[in-house]
DNA sequence: TTCCTCATGATAAGCTAATAACAGACAATT
DNA sequence: AATTGTCTGTTATTAGCTTATCATGAGGAA
């Protein structure tokens, strides 16, 4: 079974892949049958070339003269996506955002199992967190290990977040997402995302601004 | 005063430019004086071509055998962000990520003053959050108007959320930075960005898929 | 079955962004 | 003061993405 048809696939498409599955979603949901390029490139504001331009990195999954069929694209991006398998999780870092995403439901719907949460503050190692009991970050290592945890989430403040990074290297974690405000360096095998939240405020901030200075 | 040299500055740049901010901040609190674009953009793995074209887009801010000040360049920089202005803000849904991004330490270090939070669960109308009490849903237009809000916040289930920013419209906020999984419909004098987590995590089961199937 | 319409997949054209190259200005040094 | 080397701002080039176009084949109607 192929990935794509052929080379890589650009990052543009791969960020684009979930928002085409969250829309496909929604005309499941209302039990669409089929739908054209056009159509669903209106509802989400793209245009339709792009739509099938961007599905065609992995495949031929319409008809022509038809559209394609919403349940079948849908189970095919969700594919592609690799929603059929199931990743195992560690959250480091209890505070406030740390717990905000041990909570997050959609997680373990889409097969993003959380297994363990760790901190390095006493006061809270032991406590209950829904099904998790905060553990400490001594053992953060081991864990990785022995429950073959493949991503790991950092919501630690920003002068240990390098720090807890190199920790799941070592224990040989495959994807790390960063929510502390540094750029985290990792070996280029492994999969990095990161979260800067208050750069997108700022980003929020120059728009508005700009927005401001149009009144000339 | 003027903003941008001419024309309108492409967003990719405009995302980029927080990361800078970031960066030289570092340097700041280090004490280093002064820096070239090769060094800079050696330490953030960009193109020092890229990095002096971006700055390019706003003005003349280093000398030629010199490098950049960077104590100017960070002030400049915060300048075109828009960091001198402060701005108000309004949390609506109050559960975990609401409560999170509340908490968060660094908006107001950067003038986002969260001024409301605001809930329609009556179980947590009444109870205090930091600083602020969680106010039920139906005075949001009202104080939005009154408190002169710029920036809504929205950390309700999708179903609300498209709901809760319609208010928010109609009372004449300025940006809407959205967290619940759905893409929001605003005019478009309205400042958008949409922050969507789990798409975040499919971008990440996708490139680690992607990995899995190299070793062939 | 045959013809017509529709909408895909593919190719081409157009556009935007990133990298490379370079002339000129300034700093540093003697 | 003169000279060398550095590093910017800018222009040129290349690469990457997006949009437009079109031939083709499937579906549906008569």
């Amino acid at each position: 079974m192929r990935d794509t048809k052929e080379g890589r696939v650009p990052m543009v498409v791969i960020k684009r892949l979930p928002k085409y599955y969250r829309y496909l979603g929604e005309l499941v949901e209302h039990k669409v049958e089929r739908v054209s390029s056009q159509t669903l490139a209106d509802m989400m504001g793209i245009s339709a070339s792009q739509l099938r331009q961007d599905l065609n990195h992995f495949g031929e999954f319409g008809q022509q003269g038809y559209g394609y069929r919403v349940e079948d694209l849908y189970q095919e991006i969700g594919r592609i996506i690799g929603l059929e398998n199931e990743y195992n999780m560690v959250i480091v870092g209890a505070g406030n955002l740390g717990q905000a995403l041990a909570n997050y439901p959609n997680f373990s719907k889409r097969g993003f199992l959380l297994k363990g949460v760790f901190d390095i503050n006493p006061k809270l190692i032991g406590l209950k967190l829904r099904d998790n009991e905060i553990m400490d970050i001594d053992h953060l290592e081991q864990f990785i290990q022995k429950e073959n945890i493949a991503i790991g989430i950092i919501t630690v403040p920003k002068e240990a977040a390098q720090e807890v990074a190199d920790i799941m290297v070592r224990a040989g974690i495959k994807a790390i997402w960063n929510f502390a405000p540094v750029d985290i360096k990792v070996p280029p095998e492994i999969v990095l995302e990161n979260e800067h939240l208050a750069d997108r405020l700022m980003v929020i901030s120059f728009r508005l601004k700009e927005l401001g200075f149009e009144e000339d």
